[in-house]
DNA sequence: TGAAATGTTGGGGCG
DNA sequence: ACGCCCCAACATTTC
């Protein structure tokens, strides 16, 4: 009888799931276990967001394994050498994680273990490829997107292997794990307990079933047209699949898979799973950049300390309406579409004048899809001091993006509820507007809505200016 | 996965 | 009919 422990850790499900299929396939009997250790992630603890959906997914995963979930809280390597020892377990099997502090943890515990005798397996079940199965010709990382992602078609994209499906028989019934000291999901104490969460429960769906559901209806009918409707926040067209990748209830593999059933071309969305998977390529082998500029040039950036501006924008009420719209999206829902993102970033960074750091730490607390490697990408992109950045003159202009991709203001109306009367003409700039049209939409400046708290032009050229001295 | 300034062109109003 | 000016509309350059 040969026995052997699943970790679970972010890859929260039970298709397409390579180290649990070796395990099925290896041994008698199966024990699945999670380990909640956010210290081992410090400083990068999951968020509020964050942990509410690990509530919600963890749930799920223990209702499909009937119970069947061994659910332990606190150091992982003392649990593991623990369970080992009463289990007599013969091995212990776990797919990979690629944040700095995961992966030396992971290492220590990998030497640990085996110097104990135990045999450890891990696998990949979070990419399509292992960072380090992707190098240019002079065998480096790539830096830049296209020649990345380029390359990494040219291996072909890879579908879920066949013996992913093994049999679940052998995995440990919830009888069976009885001395082993079971903790409940709720004992792990994730959920805020704020009103907050009612926004979350009523925008998202954090299941396994729900996630299936959603890449059904995206793929049926979204994924037309989608290189255009991914940029009009209004419309929404977009996936919504992030935060099920971030804990891996949905594994790429299975997306490949069900973009090749759909009649329409895929290649535009396939591509943003291809940004994913470079910002994890990225902060493998660049693991200081989730706190620090890839690009040294920018260590000694003049960022402002201005704490009422940096509230203003966590709290939506910049003056901007974009911009506001996008902060209010995220902490209603926690999430915000793409295009949004880069405006907000875009505004916080060069016309505010504050660290992208900042900003990446305030979407980690309230994205449920928080990620490490891809927040870190991202504001490093928009404040240019990233790999594969962009440039130093692109400075978004609120108001025009506004006009560009919310062109009749839905998504303004939709979170600014207190512009939701102001004509299309003057939603993205209510301070330009005739008087008349304010007072006839119940708008009044400085006391419902605020007055802008930047000129958009001045601080336009502030940031140009900042920026060109880093060059 | 920009925006603004500057340059060019061509149609129409008008003397 | 002609030249002149104005200014969209579009293209190019610059940040």
């Amino acid at each position: 009888m040969s026995l052997a422990i699943f970790w679970f850790r972010r890859d929260l499900r039970l298709s397409d799931n390579p180290a649990l299929a070796a395990a099925l396939a290896n041994h008698d009997q199966i024990l699945p276990l999670y380990v909640h250790a956010p210290q081992e992630e410090t400083p990068w603890q999951p968020g509020a967001a964050s942990r509410w959906w690990l509530h919600h997914a963890l749930s799920d995963l223990f209702a499909q394994l009937h119970g069947g979930l061994l659910i332990r809280h606190g150091d992982s390597l003392a649990t593991l050498l623990e369970l080992v020892r009463d289990t007599a377990a013969e091995a212990v099997y776990w797919n990979r994680l690629y944040e700095p502090a995961a992966v030396r943890r992971d290492t220590e515990i990998k030497k640990v273990l085996r110097a104990a005798g135990v045999k450890v397996v891990s696998d990949n079940a979070a990419l399509l490829f292992e960072p380090w199965e992707l190098c240019n010709r002079q065998g480096n990382a790539y830096r830049v997107f296209t020649p990345f992602w380029k390359r990494l078609l040219e291996f072909g994209l890879p579908q879920p292997s066949a013996g992913s499906q093994a049999s679940r028989g052998k995995l440990m019934q919830a009888a069976e794990q009885g001395t082993l000291g079971a903790g409940s999901v709720d004992e792990l104490g994730l959920r805020p307990g704020l009103p907050w969460e009612g926004g979350l429960a009523k925008a998202w769906r954090p299941t396994r079933a729900g996630v299936e559901a959603r890449l059904d209806e995206f793929l049926a009918a979204d994924l037309r047209d989608y290189a255009h409707g991914r940029d009009l926040p209004g419309r929404d067209q977009v996936s919504r699949l992030s935060p099920y990748l971030h804990f891996g209830q949905l594994g790429p593999r299975e997306i490949v898979l069900a973009c090749r059933k759909v009649p329409h071309a895929a290649a535009d969305f396939l591509r943003q799973l291809g940004w994913r998977e470079f910002a994890h390529h990225l902060l493998f082998h660049f693991p200081h950049t989730c706190e620090e500029p890839m690009d040294d040039r920018f260590r000694e950036f003049p960022w402002r300390q201005d704490g009422p501006a940096q509230c203003a924008w966590q709290k939506g009420e910049t003056g901007i309406p974009l911009v506001d719209a996008g902060m209010r999206q995220l902490w209603a829902s926690g999430w915000m579409h793409n295009r949004v993102r880069m405006i907000v970033a875009s505004f916080l960074t060069k016309n505010l004048l504050l660290s992208w750091q900042g900003g990446a730490r305030w979407f980690w607390d309230t994205l449920v899809d928080a990620d490490l490697a891809s927040n870190s990408l991202g504001w490093q992109w928009t404040a240019g001091c990233g790999a594969d950045a962009a440039p130093f003159f692109r400075v978004f202009n609120p108001v025009l993006q506004g006009e560009r991709f919310d062109p009749r203001g839905d998504y303004v109306r939709q979170w600014v509820p207190v512009l939701s009367n102001v004509p299309a003409k003057w939603i993205q700039r209510p301070w330009a507007a005739p008087e008349d049209v304010l007072r006839e939409a119940g708008v009044v400046l400085g006391e419902n809505y605020p007055h802008p708290i930047v000129d958009l032009k001045e601080t336009r050229l502030r940031a140009l200016d900042a920026w060109g001295r880093v060059r």
